[in-house]
DNA sequence: ACCCCCATGTAAACGGTTACATGATTTC
DNA sequence: GAAATCATGTAACCGTTTACATGGGGGT
C-alpha cells in the first residue's frame, strides 16, 4: 500500500496560516512547488471535502466579498497529521522519465531524431534555469517570508538539477560525435576523458 | 490524451533483435533503465497481447527447450511504429518528487525530521552512485554491445544526478546551520556565497 | 452587454501497482 | 524431492488527468 500524498500537500500550504480556497491552493502550488508537484482540481476539491469531514480542516466562511469561494483553515488535528507525515521518511524517489526512454533507444530512430531530442531537453532545461532564477528574486525580494530556507533549499536543488541537464546534454554530444567519428574505440577514449 | 509509453518500451527492448518473454523483458528493464523507467508484470502481460494482436510483435514460439514460456519478436511494423514514437518529442518530464515536498514543507516538523530527510536523500544517493558505478563497469566490460553509447549516455546522467543530490545535501545543510545560527540574515549571507 | 478571471465540482477514462493464483524447469 | 527460479496471467484497487458543466464578479 502506498500512502496518497495530495492531502498533505493542501495540508502543508494551509499550514502557512491563511485560509485559502481549492483555486488558491492551486496557484500556490503552481508558484511555489511546480518543478516537483502538480495538482489537479479533480483532487484537490473532493480531497479538501474528506479533510474536512476528518476534521483536519475547516470551513472559515467569513470574507471580505460574499462568493461561492470556500477559503479553507488548518485544524489543530490537521497540524498534527502533517508533522506525523513529514516524521515518516519519504517515499517513491520520482521515475519514468521519457526523454531518457528515447534517448536509451535512439539508435533505433534517424540521427536527427536523436538530435532533437537533446536539443529539446537542452532548451527545456535553459528555460528552467529562467525560471528558477526569476522564482529565485522573487524569493530574495521578500527577506521576512517564514518559507524562505524552504523556497531556497528548493529551488538551488531545481537550479542545480537544470545545470546539470545542461552539462549532460554536452556530454552526451560530445559521446555521440565520437562515435560517429570513430565507433566504440572513440567513444570509450571520449568516456576516459575528464571522467 | 496523453500517450502511453508501455508498449513503445517494449518494442525498444525487443528491437534489439532477440526473441525476449515478457519475464526476460522485465529483467532486461531492470538492468539497463532502472534508474530511470520501470514496468511491472501486471502491465507488460496485457500489452505484449494487444501489440501481437496489431501486429506489431509475434511469437517466436520455437526455442531450443520446450516452455510454458512464450517469447516475443519483433516486427516491421513494430519497428516502424517505434521509430514513429521516438521521432515525436518526448512528453511530459518526471514529477512529484516526495523528498522535496517534505522538505519544502520542513518547517512544520520537527529539526530531527528535516535533518533525517536529508539523511536519507544523501544515503539514497550514494547508494545510487555506487550502483551506477556498477553499472558502468559492467557496460565498460563488452565495448561490443551495440546500445553502448546510448548506456553510457544514460549512465552519466544518472551519476551527474546522483552526484548532484550529494552536493546539494550538503548546500542543504549549509543552509539550514546558517538559519538556525543567524536566521534570515545569515542564510541570505550564506546563500550568496559560492553562488 | 460582453468577456475574462475566479471558482467549484463531477464523471469517465486511464495508467499503474499490488496481490493473488498457478505451474513449469532447473539445480542442488 | 525440495527449493529456487522462470514464467504467465488476472482482478481489484487507486490515484490522476481530462473533459465537461456551471456560475459569480469585476472591468471595459
Amino acid at each position: 500500500m502506498r500512502e496518497p500524498s495530495t492531502r498533505y500537500v493542501l495540508l502543508g500550504v494551509l499550514a502557512t496560516g491563511d485560509a485559502m480556497t481549492g483555486f488558491e491552493i492551486r496557484s500556490f502550488i503552481d508558484q511555489s512547488v511546480q518543478f516537483f508537484w502538480r495538482e489537479s482540481y479533480g483532487q484537490i476539491y473532493p480531497e479538501l471535502k474528506r479533510l474536512s469531514e476528518e476534521g483536519l480542516i475547516r470551513a472559515a466562511s467569513a470574507r471580505g466579498r460574499k462568493r461561492a469561494a470556500q477559503p479553507w483553515r488548518i485544524t489543530p488535528a490537521g497540524r498534527e497529521a502533517l508533522k506525523r507525515w513529514l516524521d515518516r521518511p519519504a517515499q517513491a524517489q520520482p521515475l519514468r522519465d521519457e526523454t531518457m526512454l528515447k534517448l536509451f533507444f535512439s539508435r533505433h530512430a534517424s540521427t536527427a531524431a536523436a538530435r532533437e531530442l537533446l536539443a529539446a531537453a537542452r532548451g527545456a532545461a535553459q528555460a528552467r534555469v529562467a525560471a528558477l532564477e526569476n522564482a529565485e528574486r522573487a524569493v530574495l525580494a521578500d527577506p521576512d517570508d517564514p518559507d524562505l530556507l524552504s523556497s531556497l533549499i528548493v529551488i538551488d536543488r531545481g537550479l542545480r538539477a537544470a545545470r546539470m541537464m545542461l552539462e549532460w546534454c554536452a556530454r552526451a554530444d560530445a559521446l555521440r560525435a565520437a562515435w560517429d567519428a570513430g565507433g566504440s574505440e572513440a567513444l570509450l577514449r571520449q568516456w576516459r576523458r575528464s571522467q
